[in-house]
Parts: structure tokens; sequence; C-alpha cells
DNA sequence: ATCTTTCTAGTTTTT
DNA sequence: CTAGAAAGAT
């Protein structure tokens, strides 16, 4: 305990105006009993972002001008009051409920900016924890903006991960690892399961290792240890195996010193837990602790802040932001439970709210909140803004989603004319297929546009081999990524040599690096192979001599050119081969922003993702996950329809909780717009392959009619008539409710119905002209029942007969366009 | 060992 | 429909 405490003070010790040490003299803040610690720190000593721990407080900075004037603070009269409650409120636990477009990020800055200048800590005894790189970069520039220089010594400001990385690397001995452990992507995880279940002769075609990973990876959201998982939540996997694969899974990534990115979180609470006097050095490090994104947490997380946040009672100084109505990512483990349980978990916890909205227009807020408010699971917050009422977000029915394409790039073009600014429009789909319909339409009328979110650099095919190059290099040892190169460029290394590899590997319980190069030495392997891999390991052992001699990146140059691995790409002629090279050199050039080799690799297993420039003004394509926490003056919502906006399959497998997260997303939709909101739904829309006749998304009925306007798609459009037929149709369905999303979903939900949406549907009713929606309900209503061997005529599919009947759905064996499901009310009798 | 054909499955995504 | 992976052919 003693020796604990005082390792603790050597930072702050340094803290107070000493200068750190030269490198190589650095005493371990954790020196306490294994000499590979010390190794470690001197390492971290030598990374990005390097840990100063000689932060003192600048002349002209935040703190100064503070002290100089000893009323309240300059920066707080930028505050409204309830931002102001939340950046004053420092002592005990904090929730701060912050509304879409309310200020979060600037509470949580000034509040580290208030923290700092009132002297209460030192930033490095700040805990600042996001989710995402981006979510950190920019509370650090904000942060930095505020107080200066200063923001560079929150060394712990950061995601969970890297941050439970940084703590992990500390102590890596007392959780049986290394302190250079590896940090394994989810490629490497998959291949690595593989290789689990193939070794315990599991069909992985039955139970593929995807799905294995997405079972462990959700095992290790909820914080459950392969002992701890369930009886029944094993059962779910190759027959009752799933939690003894997990066991051997684990055991493999011990081996391999290596762990997984859920791992990160698990063995930091593992290291907690066993051993108390190491969390309780961190307990007392962190003196103020700020959790952004709150309602993302998932119980790994929520267990880790609850163990480091526990000093003594009733001083947990914990800060969390974050908006239960924006939580949508359940699906990947987080639990929204969290953040309703708040003043539960942390009892005596002062809930401060943040609802008055900097954002959006007076009509798009209404939208919003009166979709969410169809939600019951939240804690309530009423939005209200002091702008204008603004425009009418807009709803608009398309035959298709080509025509959908069509009729939001037309928009976009008239906008654009007005000097609409691109960079300030977004078209936020629900899923990434319905992206390459806008792609192929805005290429066609050279609309300059941006997809985000796509697979990020570092996932990108050349980028992974390139780093197995690297991580080879640096680490001997590293099964995986040598795996992955042996035969990339083909050396003739094939399958039959590497499993020749494994076995020795296993059997002597070595690298199969260090298996090869016995092996190498040996007769077993036929000639043409063993010159191959005496070659690949010579020029391994070559590389590394040159690790320190020789700057990353030329290094990196050096071994890409000499592997082959350049000009196997330099002699392919695919289309996306000069992509690809071009993707190599931008890779070293990222390369020379680091102090070492190492360095650069821990950077990229935790941060994938590189910066793109911004050239020329686009339109941006996004998934509506994609879109959380960004803000557009024009905001498309196409896809609004059954199936596929909520998804079925969220509604299949979560049920209610799976439509409020949808409901959700629908309001993050809407809440990234300034302006203008256009929501678009279609009534056919093609899904794997197969033109499907689709239905409104209940969403619609839960936005206010008062709030939203309905307007025709484009007159110049092709079937712009059709538009508005199809819009009575909303009608029709609307009010009839027999589409199977619906019925499930009374199915699911208690309280359905409760008649808002066909209040609602009344409403848009009456902007449509009567005589069209008197022909479709006769139509729908009159009961025309088609009977199997029928003639129908479908617009889009021409004639065919009726082979099936199921409710309002009908399969027909159309006569040009084969068999399709369509819905009765979208054929006339032939 | 590698090239070609066949099959199959198919949200959302960060770390 | 279409990309990616696994089995079959050379």
């Amino acid at each position: 305990m003693n020796a604990a405490r005082l390792t603790f003070l050597t930072p702050l010790l340094l803290a107070c105006g000493e200068r750190p040490p030269p490198k190589g003299e650095v005493k371990a803040p954790q020196s306490r009993d294994s000499p590979s610690v010390l190794l470690y720190d001197r390492r971290i000593m030598k990374s990005p972002p390097p840990e100063i721990d000689d932060y003192a407080p600048q002349t002209g900075g935040l703190a100064a001008r503070a002290a100089a004037s000893a009323g309240r603070p300059r920066y707080l009269d930028a505050l409204n009051p309830e931002q102001r409650a939340a950046v004053e409120t420092l002592d005990g636990p904090v929730l701060v409920l912050a509304g879409a477009g309310t200020g979060k990020t600037r509470a949580l800055t000034t509040r580290i900016g208030h923290i700092l200048a009132l002297g209460k800590a030192r930033a490095y005894e700040i805990l600042a924890v996001t989710f995402t790189n981006k979510a950190a970069r920019e509370m650090r520039q904000r942060v930095e903006a505020l107080v200066g220089e200063g923001a560079q010594a929150m060394q712990w400001l950061g995601t969970f991960h890297a941050i439970s990385a940084k703590i992990l690397r500390r102590h890596a001995e007392l959780v049986g690892l290394k302190p250079n452990f590896t940090i394994l992507d989810v490629d490497d995880q998959i291949r690595l399961l593989k290789q689990v279940l193939r070794a315990e002769n599991i069909d992985d075609k039955r139970w593929p290792a995807r799905a294995l990973a997405m079972r462990i990876d959700g095992w290790k959201n909820r914080g459950l240890t392969p002992a701890q998982v369930p009886a029944g939540d094993a059962e779910s996997f190759a027959n009752g195996k799933g939690a003894a694969l997990y066991a051997l899974y684990q055991e493999r990534l011990k081996v391999l010193n290596a762990v997984d990115f859920g791992d990160l979180l698990m063995e930091s609470l593992r290291l907690f837990r066993d051993n108390p006097d190491v969390l309780a050095d961190y307990q007392r490090r962190f003196k103020y602790i700020l959790v952004d994104e709150y309602q993302d947490t998932n119980i790994a997380q929520y267990l880790w802040l609850r163990l480091i946040s526990q000093r003594a009672p009733g001083k947990q100084n914990l800060c969390c932001v974050g908006d239960d109505d924006q939580s949508v990512y359940g699906w990947r483990g987080a639990e929204v439970e969290n953040i309703l349980r708040f003043e539960q978990d942390f009892p005596g916890a002062k809930v401060i709210r943040l609802e008055r909205n900097y954002r959006s227009t007076g009509h798009i807020l209404a939208a919003a909140s009166h979709l969410i408010s169809h939600n019951e699971g939240r804690l309530g917050k009423t939005l209200f803004t002091d702008g204008g009422e603004g425009e009418k977000p807009t709803l608009t029915g398309v035959w298709d989603s080509q025509e959908e394409a069509r009729s939001i790039g037309e928009d976009i073009e008239q906008l654009s004319r007005k000097d609409h600014s691109l960079e300030e429009i977004a078209i936020l789909v629900r899923a990434s297929f319905q992206m390459r319909e806008f792609e192929e339409r805005f290429v066609e009328i050279g609309l300059p546009y941006r997809v985000i979110g796509g697979p990020r650099f570092y996932e990108r095919l050349e980028i992974r081999d390139a780093l197995a190059y690297l991580r080879c290099v640096a680490q001997p040892a590293d099964d995986l990524a040598f795996e992955r190169i042996i035969n990339t460029p083909k050396r003739g290394l094939g399958d039959a040599t590497l499993q020749m590899l494994h076995e020795y590997a296993r059997r002597e319980a070595i690298p199969l690096m260090q298996a090869a190069r016995v092996l190498v030495e040996s007769e077993e392997l036929k000639p043409k192979p063993r010159g191959a891999l005496r070659g690949l390991i010579g020029d391994f052992d070559r590389w590394r001599t040159l690790i320190d001699s020789k700057p990353q990146h030329e290094l990196a140059e050096q071994v890409l050119d000499e592997s082959g691995y350049t000009e196997m790409w330099r002699s392919d002629k695919t289309p996306e081969a000069t992509g690809r090279l071009d993707n190599l050199k931008e890779l070293v050039r990222a390369m020379e922003a680091f102090p070492d080799l190492e360095s650069f690799l821990e950077h990229v297993s935790l941060v994938m993702e590189a910066d793109s420039a911004v050239d020329q003004e686009r339109v941006s394509i996004m998934t509506l996950h994609g879109a959380k926490g960004l803000e557009f003056e024009t905001v498309y919502l196409p896809g609004w329809e059954e199936g596929l906006f909520p998804s079925q399959r969220t509604l299949d497998e979560q049920g209610r909780a799976g439509l409020e997260e949808e409901r959700r997303l629908a309001y993050v939709g809407l809440t990234r717009a300034k302006r203008r909101a256009k929501i678009y739904f279609a009534s056919n829309r093609r899904i794997h392959g197969l033109w499907q006749a689709t239905v409104p998304s209940r969403f619609i009925d839960n936005l206010p009619t008062d709030n939203v306007e309905v307007v025709e798609a484009p007159s110049g459009s092709q079937y712009g008539s059709y538009g508005v037929s199809r819009f009575a149709n909303l009608d029709v369905y609307g009010s009839d409710y027999s589409t199977p999303g619906w019925k499930r979903a009374q199915a699911t939900r208690g309280d359905a119905g409760r008649g808002g949406a066909a209040r609602e549907s009344r409403g848009a009713r009456s902007k449509q002209p009567v005589t069209i929606e008197g022909e479709v309900i006769a139509r729908s209503s009159g009961g025309s029942h088609f009977s199997v061997g029928a003639r129908v005529f479908h617009l889009k599919f021409g004639p065919g007969s009726v082979a099936a009947v199921d409710g309002n759905k009908l399969t027909v064996d159309f006569d040009k366009a084969g068999r399709k499901m369509v819905l009765e009310s979208f054929v006339d009798a032939g």
C-alpha cells in the first residue's frame, strides 16, 4: 500500500515544475515488481501523444485570467444557466441529459476548463472518456482552445479502449500478458477463431467463426468471462460448446500475447478486481471523471467506470453526459439502461437537463420531439428553440428507389443553384446498400458526393497486408500477421506448407516464424517452398536489424519493395490496383509523423482511421449511425419504409426495444437538420435483387401533421403522377394496418396503435386530392380479392397470373418479370 | 499451388 | 443482384 502511494506521487512531483529526467533514466511510476514495466514506460515516453507530466499553468492561459478576475470567469458568460450548472456542479455524481444540439460538447469542455481554472485538479488528474477517436480529438482541440497548451497534458483523455490499453500496458504482467501485447483487429480475431473451430473439429460452415466472434463480443460487452457465460447463452452455439470455445480462444490469445478489443476492457476489469492496490491508485489519481455519450456504454464499460470512480464514499466526481433518445448502438452491446439507471447507481446524483436547442428550427424540432414521444423507455426532455419556426420538414412519396435518387438529386441541384453549399447537405440512409443508387445517380448528373463510413483506410486489404509485414518485423511472434503475408505475394507457400508450420509450432509451443526457421534447416520441406521460406525469413531478419537505424517510414518502403508486395500491385491490371498503390504511399507518408515503428503500430491498432483531405465541396452520403453528432443545413432522409426503416431484422430480433431504437435513429436523423429535413419513401424497392412493393414506414405516422408538409415528387419526374397516388396509398396502409410489420409491432408492444397513428394520418390525407384518394380506397377496400390463377396487371411488372395468396400479399408469376411477391393493391385485375 | 466455377447469404459499426 | 468465400479442376 505504501509503495503504491509513493509511486503514485511520482508524477505529481514531476508536475510541480520539475522537468522529467531524460528518457533513459525515467523511473517507472509502477516499479513495484516487474522489470518489464520499466521497459514499457520507456516506450511510452517516445510515443505520441507524449506523456506530459510537467504541466504548468500558462501565463496567458485561462487559469491566470480566472485568477486575475476574482469574480465569475469570463467563459461562463457564454453559457446558458443549465450549461453553467453542468459546468459548475463539480462535486458528486452528475448526469447531464443533453438533447440533440443543446451544446453538450461545449458544456463538457468548459467543465474541464473550469476544473483546471479553479485548480481543483491537474490536467493529468482528469479522466475524460469518449467512444470514438474523433470525439476524443475534438474534445482535446476544444479544451485546448479554452485553456491553451494545457490540454496536451490531458493524458487521460481518450476512448475507453485507448485508456484501458494504456492502463493495461502498465500492469500487463498482473493479468498474464507482456507489456508489448498485440491488439488484434476483427480480421485477426476471426482468423484465430477459425483456427480454434478447426482444432475442435467444428464445422465452420454450420457454425461460422463470424457468428462466434459476435457472441464472444457480446459476452465481453456484458463483462462475462467464459466461466460466467449463462448456460442458456452457451447452448446456442455449436450445441453448447460456446463457452468452451470462448475459453479456448482466450487461451490462444494469452499464448499469442494478444488481446482483442473486448479484452481491453475485460482485462482491465480483471486487473482492478484482482489488484485492489492498483485500482486504488487510479481511484486516487482521477479526481474528476467525465464521460461523453453515456447512453452508448455497455455493461463492461459501466463496470469499469463504477470501479474507477469509487473514491471515498460520496466523493465520486463523475459527470456523465448523454441523451437517452440518441442511444442507437444497442445492437452492439450498448445499454440504454445505464443512463436510465444513473440516479440509482450513483445516489445523490444531480441531473441537469440541457433542453435549449441551438441547431434546428421550430418545425424540425417539433417533428422530432413528437416522433420520439412515441417511445416509452425514456427520461424525457422537451427541446425548445428561440429560433424561428423555419420550413416544415417535407414528406415525399416516390414510385421506386431510382426515382427517389433522381428526385433528391434534382432537389439538391436546385438548392445548389440557390447557393446552398454542398458541404451542408447530407443524405442519411438506414442501410449502406441504399447508398449505391444515390452514387449511381450522382455520377450520372455530375454531382460531387462523398460517401462517409465505407471501408476505412486501415481496413483496406493492402493496408492490412502492409501492416502485417511491419508487425512481423517489429514483433516476430505475431503469428496472425505472419500467416497473413506468408504467401502474399505468391511465393509458392500454400496450405500444405502452412499446415506443417502450424503443427510444428504447436508441438514445440513456439511462434510460426521460429518454427519456419527450424524447418527450413531440415529436409521436411520440398526444395521449392523451402527456398522461398528461407528467403522470406532472411528478409525479415535483415529488415529487423534496421529498426533502430532507419526511420520507420523508410524502412516500411524498403520492406514493401523488397518483399515484392509493391510489385504485386504494380503488375496487377485490375482497375483498383492504382488506388491501392496510392494507399500504400499514403500509409508510408502517414508513418512519418511517428517517432518510431512501435508507436505507429500502437496507434494503428487503436485508431483505425485516417483523415482524408477536404478538397472540393461535396454532398455527404452516410448512414444514420454515422451521422450521429453531426449537423447539416439540409438533410435528406430517404427510405422510410416498413422493413427497411424500421429494419425488419431489428424488429424480429429485438422486438419492442428494437422498434424504439429504430425510432431513436429516426429522431437522430431529423435532429441533424438545421433548416431543412426532407423525408422520402418509395413504393417499390429492389431488395436482394428482386423488386418488392413496400409500405410507408410507421414512423411517418408518428410525425405531427401540423409540422410536416406533404409534397409531390418534382414534376419532371417520370412517375410524378404516380407519386401522388402512391402517397394516397399511405393512407390505405396507414389505416388498415394489415402489414406484417404492424401486426408484429402490435404483438410486441402492448399499447400499440394508441390512436396516434390513425389520427395523424388523417391529417396527411387531407392534403391529398380527394379524387385520387377515393379511387385508391375504393379499389383497396372494395375487397377485390384475387384468387390463385387470376390474371393481374402490375404497373412495373406487367401482366401475370397469381400463384399464391397470403393476406394482402400475392405471389405472382409475371409473364416477363418472373415470380415476384407484390402487394394486392399494386395490381389490377388483368 | 493456383485458377475457375459454384454457391450462398445479404443492417447498422466503433474500438 | 452481387460480392466473397469455398469446393472443384488443372
